[in-house]
RNA sequence: GCCGAAGUGGCGGAACUGGCAGACGCGCACGACUCAAAAUCGUGUGGGUUUAUCCCGUGUGGGUUCGACUCCCACCUUCGGCACCA
């Protein structure tokens, strides 16, 4: 008897997880003769406890990373933390704990947590983003945008929330009804002075995916969210005003002989010029509404198109019409020009507002089978232009080039296009967080602080007070400063940054934790980036994700990287929910915590189920029962290695030891090209069919042969990544080298894969009516004889006509009868 | 409304390039061990029926093919994202 015959993980596990420790086997350095492997996962926000969300997404990508690892690769897989952001300032508003406390507290639990799990990660590389050596990095790169002007001040309407009294960040905004994520209280809107990230200067490359092996979801959504559409910009003369014009954008210029009336956002600058005296009072009044609409909570699911007629007309330049200029809120000043041309025939919006004040609706594009009415509704599909002039029976299509040509050639406008992705605002009205590195001086204006007085620290010592203001504009030392141009006294900004703006180039700073030169230590970046695979949720896609690319390109731009794109491969794991199929909630009640699931079945079980549950991309219900199957599996590897076979089993046959070592290569096989793809689910599922395999051959002659001790020791190798204790454990108890973990991967010879004979279908007209044996070298000639030969193919072809015969080799044949 | 993903046993899921549907696991049933139970092990497990040399079956309806979970067309349902973006 050695220490335990049973299977204990509650004592393997912390002990070898020690030996590991202390052993320092996954230390990672640069070393050139070997090919690098960066394998990132989305580092976690300190909340205080690790969830089974955390691993989900950890689990399997340390499983991935020692596969790499095993493989020969130098592999970096490094943690750290997400470290400021709202939760601790909240913390500290409600429970009176100061934010850095809070968050120090909850990394030490996490970090704990994060141990137990028994992933390889390198701590010597941890880094924590809420440390002045990190955060000073943030403020660096904010100078140099500054510097290129892609970071810049304006005027722009933040969420708020009246409850909390404070701003929030876009995140916190839940959608459907825009409520605080914290009370639920409807978010209303405020102008504030802001800094923006001009992520816009990048949206065109930002399109670009060529250099990225990402899910097509990802690349889905990040187009949608910048929203790239081309169309036509030109300009409308005012009536009477000769002075006076506007810029309008339309993606349907072949519909501008249908405009009736153009319309301005209520906050155009123009609005108040042209209005005249008779419509002020209305105008004024609309623009005050319109003003708070977006301070009134939006409850109304249905949309009311209204406006107001400013008194003034507008000159379509194609025909030299006027048309009456409206003023309306469904036109927004933050996209295009903030005007319209507007066509109700052909857009619903436009149809909609026509329909309510009774304006004109003129047909330029003739649906199929138009006998020349009015329309229903607006119609927005293709067709033959009419009233259009001179393009009158062009398809729209060719109607669109044509008058883009022509407004281009007589000077009237140009093609043009424009984004839906709007600048990044950084500014937080918040305490945890980077503060911004900008002074304000009654003499110098905006003056950055400069790069040697970095950072700008954030002091400890603020008083929490939920006022809705940064606790820094109370804090008189820190708001207080010279001007770094002129000496003269001057003011801090109080805001700090989006936390988004920290976890944009994490990934650099684990190549060279805390270098204090540079974000990063070139050398060494040059040696592991970029990221070759990075793990984490889809929740990120359009945020995070984007962030991270903007940075990169413009780190690329100021020369400290080589490369366009931060992550080669991306992989998105799923969700996993809670036994009820639904999302896990402490409301619910039907949260899953790992940690006393570790205790009652130890870590590789919890890592292995997760992967067992199904495709790591598609996340699922958790299911109580299921977790037991996967212990089981656990228990019959640890019996099928430990505890002793039968005595005397005589001689093997060869049959057996072929047999034996098929399965064993063939296992490897497929074990591999699924942790090749990420299917964990069906590389396990080939581990427990072999496990169940070699159960059964126990029993026989094989047992003790050199065949079955490659077959158990392969077995162990192809566990180690998914289950890296029990693995270690029976590795060292079966004789092997410490570490199974710095073993290299398996290989397999296909020669030994392949099966002798072969189960050949017998189909006749493509049902299935027999199986035969047969050798697996069989010529199309035997197949076919072998086929017509069989019982259940004599059956069914009796006295019909046979027609023709396939044969799919190695496979089946297919008898086709009349 | 627009964009995207997915629908397979009681459940999670598997199926290479169009070639045996349901691997692996859960659950369930029966059996072994036990005084008994748990644990463990073994056997069975899509449905139907005339229990077979049979029929039906991968959301629905059609199509292509010798052969379709897989390809094409239309539709239904569920989930996710965006939402007056001109």
């Amino acid at each position: 008897m050695r220490m335990s015959d049973r299977y204990v993980p509650q004592e393997i596990e912390p002990r070898w997880q020690a030996k590991w420790e202390e052993t320092g086997i996954y230390r990672v350095k640069e070393d050139p003769d070997k090919t690098k492997f960066y394998f990132l996962t989305m580092f976690p926000y300190p909340s205080g406890d690790l969830h089974i969300g955390h691993w989900y997404v950890m689990a399997p990508s340390d499983a991935a990373a020692r596969y790499r690892r095993m493989q020969g690769y130098n592999v970096l897989f490094p943690i750290g933390f997400d470290a400021f952001g709202l939760p601790a300032e909240n913390a500290a508003i409600n429970h009176g704990i100061h934010p850095k406390e809070w968050t120090y507290k909850n990394i030490e639990r996490m970090r704990k947590q994060l141990r137990s799990m028994g992933a390889m990660f390198d701590w010597d590389r941890e880094v924590v983003t809420c440390e002045p050596d990190y955060y000073k990095w943030n403020q660096w790169f904010f100078l140099k945008f500054f510097e290129k002007g892609l970071a810049y001040k304006k005027r722009a309407p933040v969420d708020f929330c009246p409850t909390c009294n404070t701003t929030l960040a876009r995140e916190q905004v839940i959608e459907p009804d825009r409520v605080c994520e914290r009370c639920g209280t409807p978010v209303i809107k405020k102008e504030m002075e802001q800094w923006f990230l001009k992520i816009t200067d990048y949206a065109e490359e930002l399109l670009d995916f060529s250099k990225l092996d990402w899910p097509e979801r990802v690349k889905v959504l990040q187009t949608n969210w910048i929203g790239r559409s081309t169309g036509v910009q030109f300009r409308m003369e005012v009536k009477d005003h000769p002075d006076k014009s506007f810029e309008v954008f339309t993606t349907r210029p072949d519909t501008v002989y249908g405009v009736t009336f153009a319309v301005l956002a209520p906050e155009h600058p123009l609005v108040d010029e042209l209005t005249t005296p008779e419509h002020r009072e209305e105008v004024e009044a609309y623009k005050y509404k319109a003003a708070r609409q977006s301070e009134i909570e939006r409850l109304s699911t249905e949309k009311v198109r209204d406006g107001v007629f400013i008194g003034a007309y507008a000159i379509n330049p194609m025909n030299g019409e006027a048309v009456p200029i409206f003023i309306a809120d469904y036109v927004m000043m933050t996209y295009g020009t903030g005007a319209i041309m507007a066509v109700p025939a052909h857009d619903e919006r436009d149809f909609d507002f026509a329909r309510r004040y009774g304006l004109p609706i003129r047909v330029v594009i003739a649906p199929p089978d138009w006998d020349g009415g009015e329309l229903e509704g607006a119609y927005t599909g293709k067709g033959v232009m009419v009233n259009s002039g001179p393009f009158d029976g062009l398809s729209n299509k060719e109607g669109w080039e044509k008058i883009a040509d022509y407004m281009e050639e007589h000077g009237i406008g140009r093609r043009a296009v424009q984004y839906r992705l709007r600048d990044w605002l950084i500014s937080r009205q918040r305490y945890w967080g980077t503060p911004i590195p900008v002074v304000y001086c009654e003499k110098c204006g905006i003056v950055p602080v400069p790069e040697d007085q970095l950072p700008v620290r954030l002091p400890d010592d603020a008083e929490f007070r939920p006022t809705g203001e940064s606790p820094l504009k109370f804090h008189e030392e820190f708001l207080h400063t010279t001007c770094p141009k002129c000496g003269g006294p001057a003011i801090r900004e109080t805001d700090t940054m989006d936390t988004f703006v920290d976890s944009s180039w994490y990934q650099y700073a684990y190549v060279s934790p805390y270098y204090d030169k540079a974000p990063f230590d070139p050398e060494r970046g040059k040696y592991w980036l970029p990221v070759d695979q990075y793990t984490g949720g889809v929740e990120h896609a359009t945020m995070h994700l984007l962030y991270t690319r903007f940075f990169t390109k413009a780190m690329r731009d100021l020369g400290l990287v080589d490369f366009d794109e931060p992550m080669v491969r991306l992989f998105n794991q799923g969700i996993i929910l809670g036994p009820d199929g639904n999302r896990m909630s402490k409301s619910r009640g039907n949260v899953i915590a790992p940690d006393p699931l570790v205790k009652q079945y130890g870590a590789d079980t919890v890592r292995a189920y997760l992967m067992f549950i199904g495709p790591w991309d598609q996340g699922g219900p958790w299911n109580p029962q299921g977790i037991e199957g996967v212990h089981r599996f656990l228990n019959r590897v640890w019996a099928l290695v430990v505890e002793p076979g039968p005595e005397a089993g005589g001689k093997p046959e060869d049959a057996a030891l072929t047999e034996l070592r098929r399965m064993t290569h063939k296992t490897i096989k497929r074990a591999t090209q699924d942790i090749e793809a990420f299917k964990f689910n069906t590389m396990l599922a080939a581990l427990m069919s072999f496990t169940n395999y070699l159960t059964k051959a126990k029993g026989t002659a094989v047992y003790g042969t050199p065949e079955w001790d490659e077959a158990i020791r392969n077995l162990l190798l192809l566990m180690a990544p998914l289950t890296p204790h029990i693995a270690e454990e029976l590795w060292a108890r079966t004789g092997g080298e410490y570490s199974i973990h710095q073993q290299s991967w398996p290989t397999w010879e296909e020669e030994l894969t392949k099966e002798e004979t072969i189960t050949l279908v017998v189909q006749v007209n493509g049902r299935v009516r027999d199986r035969v044996e047969a050798p697996a070298d069989i010529t199309k000639e035997q197949a076919k004889e072998l086929a017509l030969a069989s019982k259940g193919a004599q059956r069914h072809t009796a006295g019909k006509e046979i027609v023709k015969i396939i044969y799919a080799p190695g496979r089946l044949v297919n008898i086709v009868v009349r």
